[in-house]
DNA sequence: TGAAATTAGTTGCATAAACAACTATATGCC
DNA sequence: GGCATATAGTTGTTTATGCAACTAATTTCA
């Protein structure tokens, strides 16, 4: 009967998300009370068209960690609110590119100065050298079940 | 135009979820594998019943990070699924005590010793002294924000 | 060339989460 | 006692996720 419960440290709170999700919500909230009218999960995909417009809906699942339909609904969701549209590439029909409007462009500043005082608050009391060992090792876990 | 990006180490790679997400994912791919038909989420309101039986919902909340209504879903579907029962407090009504059936104590070791592989798995070559850390960080985190 | 396999994206279905509004019970206090 | 307030839990609505099955376009290769 093994009774064991995580010896190595309790992954569960290690990694059940305790921390991920407050800085989630907290992140959502910060946008409300701005009167902008995105989801996280919305903001972090045109977080990563920001940094390169027109990305194809399989790029995006690479770089936000997320599978095809949920991304294809994200995506259908961000179209209705006028943040994106899907252009179909001339080199391969099969790809839809996803492009920011220019309402989306102009949410970039505001989202990102409010997505950063988030975390300065976050990480308060958190040294860098910290920050780089979780990165770390948090990649490391993420390389270890791919 | 503040093109910072999280300065601070990209707290939104460090703390969006990555790592947690594919914990999730592959602890459910194993207990799916082992015919376990329960989601990690009900899972993990078992893990605490585990440890102390008849809690109230909202003492469920606490321990899981849940708000109410989602405690009360999952509740709905692992009473369906006969694992647990609601027993009313007889000290205060309003009360549920969340109870386990004999059903949900033969799931305990068994999926216990699957999520102590997953651990295992997921923290291969992470030292005990960087999980305590990475621990201590999230847990500041947390506290920052609460 | 043309059939098989791969890749990109969508749809259906079940579960879960966030938020607000709601009911019911208990407590505080005049 | 009785009214105001707080606490425990539920319900409705919207959004997001996981998985499987599906369509359409492209690539592989005999």
């Amino acid at each position: 009967m093994p009774h064991i419960y995580f010896k190595r440290g309790e992954l569960y709170s290690v990694i059940n998300g305790m921390a991920s999700t407050a800085v989630a919500r907290r992140l959502q909230k910060n946008f409300r009370a701005a009167a902008l009218e995105i989801t996280i999960e919305q903001w972090s995909v045109l977080y990563h068209l920001w940094k390169e417009d027109c990305l194809s809906q399989q790029e995006l699942c690479n770089r936000t960690f997320r599978d095809k339909p949920s991304i294809t609904r994200l995506i259908d969701n961000l179209e209705k609110q006028k943040l994106v549209k899907r252009v179909s590439s001339a080199q391969d029909k099969r790809i839809n590119l996803v492009c920011l409007t220019d309402a989306a462009k102009e949410l970039q500043d505001t989202t990102l100065r409010i997505a950063n005082e988030t975390m300065e608050e976050a990480l308060q009391g958190v040294r860098k050298d910290e920050i780089e060992m979780v990165k770390n090792v948090l990649q490391k876990v993420y390389d270890n079940l791919k």
